[in-house]
DNA sequence: ATTTAAAATTCAGAAATTCTTCAGAATTAC
DNA sequence: GTAATTCTGAAGAATTTCTGAATTTTAAAT
């Protein structure tokens, strides 16, 4: 999960960052507006938090360019005045949620959670693919509500080709997404190898099918056809 | 992909040369204003990396002859730290993007990565013809919503047909967009020959027509006139 | 701080797939 | 009919992917 965060006090940044790193979530930062569109025009993210009140102006003006640039990318408000107006106008110009500061981590955490499910939800009914099913919140994978017993990566993986089912992942882009190297060139995918490796073994061994395809020369897809 | 690096440092045209031949880029360079005219005038680039430092002229005024030669072509400004930056970002002189020396391979790389996938995110119906069909983010080609299977070369000997139906390509023209043999003399067509039979071997053994026609002593036509 | 176990990564050789070359056959143009 | 061009199947080369094992890193427990 891809999070950039945008805000200036270097002291929230570190503390929000800790956090979600934590939580294996992929955390990028940026300080200023100028960083930040520098990276927006860049990466693909999956969660956005925009601090409104940046030193080099009102972060709402990025809104125009986070909604060019990103696909489905949710986007949480930090303020921090109460004010009305920019409310109404960051959840006018395509922001998801608002939260004012000071805040705690904790809330900030489940209005995140709260985005993703919502994110999720629309296109995504459940992650599940015939006879297996990723549980989100325990991290876990079953397969005939057997436990695949996955580690980190093998789970990341599996979570990215099933949220992707039917369509092509490059090499590229599992490395962007599974260790976050942002479009940087890669020589060696030796590791991407010996992990699908992995994932296909134990997907057999517990009864799975063979829904892992080599397409060789680009990438994989995880279908059944 | 056609790129065409601008850029007058010699051993930086080599790097990122090699750096992008290595994936598979159609690489052309032009180390001057007056090169990269010729260049520009005969040749449809789908990146166009241009430094604003070049030895006979601002770079900048190649933007125009770019505009108007260039159909649908990603262009990244490379500039000297500090010189007219907030010129080149404010005024809208047309091109995508910017970077200023020195750089990291990586950011170039991800930069020009950033591009082609907005690019490509703006139009990008999936070519058909008859009832063939190419989905260009998944390379694949299918045939009756059938999958042809097709090696990398076939994909793009096939896609390079559809998107130029009814007219005759020669083989120097298929040379140079599948190989990147930039006018260079070819004396041996074999390899041309070989992925032509294949392709239309698969193409026939899923119930494709006989669409690919050969015009002797020119080259070959995809038609079903 | 040290130890220990698990996970992630690297490595080297094997296997699979694709690309190119080749030689002879078929086709076309003159 | 002859020469040039194109087609074809098969062999060789090159590239990509797979695999088991070794090594390094990370996290947990003492």
């Amino acid at each position: 999960m891809k999070l950039l965060i945008i805000e200036d006090e270097i002291d929230l940044q570190k503390t929000i960052e800790d956090f979600f790193k934590l939580q294996n979530f992929n955390v990028h930062i940026a300080s200023n507006k100028f960083e930040a569109e520098d990276l927006i025009l860049v990466n693909q993210f999956d969660i956005l938090l925009l601090d409104i009140g940046l030193p080099d102006g009102n972060g709402i003006d990025l809104l125009s360019v986070i909604k060019k640039n990103q696909q489905d990318c949710g986007i949480l408000i930090i303020s921090a005045k109460n004010s009305i107006d920019d409310k109404i106008k960051g959840l006018d110009l395509g922001a998801d949620d608002y939260i004012t500061k000071p805040f705690h981590l904790a809330e900030l955490n489940s209005r995140i959670k709260a985005l993703l499910r919502r994110k999720n939800g629309e296109h995504n009914a459940s992650l599940e693919f015939n006879e297996i099913k990723l549980n989100t919140i325990e991290f876990e994978a079953t397969i005939n509500s057997k436990n695949l017993n996955l580690t980190q990566k093998e789970y990341l993986l599996l979570l990215y080709f099933i949220s992707n089912k039917h369509r092509v992942l490059t090499k590229e882009s599992i490395a962007e997404h599974l260790w976050g190297n942002n479009g940087g060139y890669i020589d060696n995918y030796d590791f991407i190898y010996t992990h699908i490796k992995n994932l296909r073994k134990k997907i057999n061994q517990s009864g799975g099918a063979d829904y892992l395809k080599t397409i060789h020369g680009l990438g994989y897809k995880y279908t059944d056809e």
